[in-house]
DNA sequence: CCCTGTTGTGCAAACGATTGCACTCTGACC
DNA sequence: GGTCAGAGTGCAATCGTTTGCACAACAGGG
């Protein structure tokens, strides 16, 4: 396969013969092999090691050597086989950053949310100089996910979407491997997570529609989900703090799927279960649900008040525009890495919720605009 | 650093020893070494060479050997080392999507576009099994995406946004990277690109207002970015069609940021050249344009028509929906990865347009909802 | 002239896998 | 009994780096 190279000679060559060689190299070689560290020793007539010195800033070799390696590898734009530097020193700067795809409650790799967390990562890892391996993996073997780490493709895994995966993930976390995770705290877990605070959000939700006089309002999602479980408990505090009892017809299991939503909300439109507001655990489903109210005749917000959650991007330009609950996605990227970064360093982090807010548009208005 | 391990018996050793030698290791090492193939085969008292053999199926191996190795690595999860099997057999997994972040015209990679194009390039390698890199780097030191291919991290590089660009991608191309470039053909191209076509997607959009009875069409937009010229074209052409000369006042040149696509509109709206309708090349400059006329007291689509590019997901649920230009965007990470690895095998392949299609919702209505 | 630092370099052994080649057993055949 | 083929395995070189150690060259002090 490889080109044999000329063999190396025991004392530097002089200047003549080394331009004659190097230049027989290129003739030998129209293949173009990648350039490595013995070429460049050999075009500077030192040793492998002097360049690996000289171009680790080594304090070993004379300025001169130095500055003549730095300036040929430069010029030959050179650049180091991170493979073979990372096999010798054992270490390694890229992040696994790992979605899930679950089959039940089908939040694709697409979904707008996840999507924003992914640029929100990839801008906190380029800042600390590591490299992002984007990975979609199966939800249902999820350990899967620990090959990545196991065979030193990474040396962490950023996991976004806990799902029901509770254990795996525990497991994965038992084993050793560093792992963080977008999601809520659950008691007894051995695995860092990181996440918005769910019953706060839930609870400031549900407390903007009461305070606007709603009193029936349906819930939808699946709290079999430990995210929205939390949510539905923020629901509930609201409701008790007006003292209402949860109506279980409000209450629309749907998972992450504007289809399923959208089923959701007409059957309970059909169902006659009379309700004035609807909070969505996402944007996504608030807005199926807006465009199921809207088929089925209600108006948003003048019939059906509707708040989301996670606040993306188009929340703001949607029809009406949306009330959500605003996720703060660009901190999240960083304090996953960082929480990520310390417990490869051996800590152990405790489990992080960041602060939430409401932002109020006119999917809650009273009157129409 | 490593603790050293019990020398390698010359045979086979009798089974009583080995696993009183394996409990041994696993006392002696309690930081847990990352388990390795030399491990395997001391456990399973064979040499590495046929651990080897037996976990890669070779057929040398006999039949219960394998399965005993095969065994055995299971139920340890033992991953290989991809990054030593990379370096001795040169070869990888990993393509590399590199975003540039272009200080000018401005498009982060939160754009929604960039990143759905991310979920879809996902998705595709995935797909054939392999792992993504994603990177974000200066679009002034391009080729420092290069140091990813030169370093042997990954095999090939796809690019999202050309920009203005293409010398330094040419540069790239003619130092044998393998590239492939999410954008437009330019005259002279040394690499391959793959991209909507955008004199179509133009002409489609502009002819749209055209029938519709718009004669006074502003085009928001940076001519000097290759997409956006093509896409300029496509509008010059429909405007001939109907015999109509363009007002260079109707030019809006803004980069792919919403904040100066809004001043932008609103200086046009301030300098009185009148206008009825709006061609603006992404979905968030229309949205921005959109919010533009609105704050001017200007209703739409009744005062003014707008239509944008992309097609990405929120715009059918915009504040009106918007009409606008769909980008292939699934079928685009199927056609780059398929580029470039056809690139990676050697061949020369040609720039591929992808066919687009107008998407008509109501924010060209001639009555609004 | 010998000894002892000091300062640069080079040699060669790792890192964890793969694979050509040599070798050891079998059993079969002459 | 000798030869041979074929099956199964191990040895050792290799991939492109890093780095401990040996060593060469030179200067300065006795």
């Amino acid at each position: 396969m490889t080109v044999p190279k000329p063999a190396k000679p025991a004392k530097p060559a002089p200047v003549a013969q080394r331009l004659t060689r190097s230049a027989d190299h290129e003739e030998a070689d129209p293949k173009r092999e990648r350039l490595q560290m013995a070429d460049i020793a050999r075009l500077a007539g030192v040793s492998v090691a002097t360049v690996s010195r000289a171009l680790n800033g080594s304090s070993l070799i004379s300025k001169e050597t130095r500055e003549r390696v730095e300036e040929l590898a430069r010029s030959l734009n050179y650049s180091i086989n991170v493979g073979a530097k990372n096999l010798r020193l054992k270490q390694n700067r890229t992040i696994a950053v790992v979605i899930p795809y679950d089959q039940v409650s089908r939040q694709h790799i697409s979904d707008p949310f996840f999507l924003a967390m992914v640029g929100s990562l990839a801008d906190a890892l380029t800042e600390r100089g590591f490299d992002m391996l984007l990975s979609r993996v199966d939800a249902d073997s999820l350990d899967s996910a620990a090959r990545l780490y196991n065979s030193g493709v990474a040396i962490g895994i950023i996991l976004i979407g806990q799902w029901r995966h509770h254990d795996q993930l525990n497991q994965l976390a038992a084993r050793r491997v560093p792992i963080v995770v977008w999601g809520t705290q659950i008691p007894q877990q051995l695995y860092c997570t990181v996440g918005g605070d769910n019953v706060v959000g839930g609870a400031l939700a549900t407390r903007h529609l009461l305070e606007l006089g709603f009193r029936r309002i349906a819930f939808v999602g699946d709290p079999q989900l430990p995210e929205v479980a939390h949510r539905h408990r923020g629901y509930l505090q609201a409701l008790a703090e007006y003292r209402l009892k949860p109506d279980p017809k409000l209450q629309v299991t749907v998972p992450f799927d504007a289809e399923q939503a959208r089923a959701g909300i007409t059957r309970l439109c059909k169902q006659g279960a009379p309700f004035d507001a609807v909070f969505a655990c996402s944007d996504v489903l608030a807005s199926a649900a807006t465009q199921a109210l809207h088929s089925c005749g209600r108006t948003v917000p003048g019939d059906v008040a509707v708040v989301g959650y996670d606040d993306i991007e188009w929340a703001s330009h949607s029809n009406p525009p949306l009330t959500t609950v605003r996720q703060p996605i660009a901190t999240a990227g960083v304090e996953l890495v960082d929480a990520l970064l310390r417990t490869i360093a051996g800590a152990s982090v405790p489990p992080r919720s960041l602060p939430v807010e409401l932002v109020v548009r006119s999917s809650t208005r009273r009157t129409p605009v």
